[in-house]
Parts: C-alpha cells; structure tokens; sequence
DNA sequence: GCCAACGTTGGC
DNA sequence: GCCAACGTTGGC
C-alpha cells in the first residue's frame, strides 16, 4: 500500500566518483554500489517515487549537502552485482535471490552553495543529537530524515 | 595519508 | 553463537 505522505532522505556521494554536477549532466541515475543492508533496505523498502533527497559530498574537502535530488523510480535489483567484471559483483547474489536493490535518482536543483557539514554540526541543538549525519562513526550511506530537519537545513542554504 | 568507527566474514 | 581478523567509510 501507497503512503501518501513523502519521506526525506539523505544519501552520500563522492564527488570524485559521482557529483551533483555529474546529476545535473544525466538527469537520472541508478544508485548502484550500495552494499550495506540497512541503507539497502531504505532504498527498497522506505523509499516511493517522488521523495525528496539531500545530495551529501562526502570524502571531499569540504563535506557537506550540496544538492536536492528526488526518487525516480521504485526499487529493483542492483544490476552491477550479477555482474562479474563490475567491482560491486556479488558472487552470492543471483536473478532469483537477488540481494542488492536501488532506485533511480533524479536531479532537482543545486543548492545557492554547499551546506558544509561542519556548519550543520554547530545545528545540532535544532536538528536533535541522534541526528544519522552527526552522530559519531556514521557512514551510513542512506538515511531518512525527518520533515523538520529537512526544512531546518534547507533554512540554512 | 591517517585512523577511528563500524560492518562483515569465517573459524571454532 | 562468539569474536578476531579484515575491509571499508569518511572526517580530518
């Protein structure tokens, strides 16, 4: 069953491998590679065509939200693990059992300037010390967030 | 480039 | 089912 509500998300990309501007170039993108369970399961399970997304820099110079995004397509399997020449093959993963999933992503907009982490953590009061981005050792790759911190941050662009 | 944090794997 | 070893993430 549908919700009708949408959800908020976050997910993390390197720029060096996958920018907002490459988004921009190809409008909609596979988000392959996850292979983590926990952002997997956001992706097929929490996920509905038309949430939003916050496009997080990570691993870069300055780390920090530098985009909007939006879901694109439901959940289907992760073409590149059945794949044996792609560096995410999955030699246990099979058409019938398939274990990866991803959605489509779609570019919205650039934010007016990247969000960079190190002024969201000065938020933390607002956004709630739970919050996944600031919580100590996060690297999960996808993650929802709620409406209000959706807002919140996007007050900050 | 370093390394803390954390998830996964596999031997037992 | 425990847990050491290993690999990865991602800020700094």
């Amino acid at each position: 069953m549908k919700r009708k509500t949408r959800r908020h998300w976050l997910m993390k990309s390197e720029p060096d491998a996958f920018s907002i501007d490459d988004l921009e170039r190809v409008g909609t993108e596979p988000w392959d590679g996850v292979r983590n369970y926990q952002a997997r399961n956001f992706m097929r399970d929490g996920m509905q065509v038309g949430d939003r997304i916050l496009f997080y820099h990570s691993n870069t110079k300055v780390p920090g939200i530098a985009g909007i995004a939006t879901v694109a397509s439901e959940a289907y399997p992760d073409e590149t693990q059945f794949n044996a020449k792609s560096k995410y093959h999955d030699p246990k993963a099979t058409r019938e059992a398939p274990r990866w999933y991803l959605v489509d992503v779609a570019f919205e907009r650039k934010l007016k300037r990247v969000i960079p982490l190190e002024e969201i953590k000065q938020h933390a009061d607002q956004l709630g010390e739970e919050f996944a981005l600031i919580r100590k050792g996060n690297r999960l790759s996808v993650f929802p967030v709620s409406a209000a911190q959706y807002d919140y941050l996007l007050s900050l662009e």
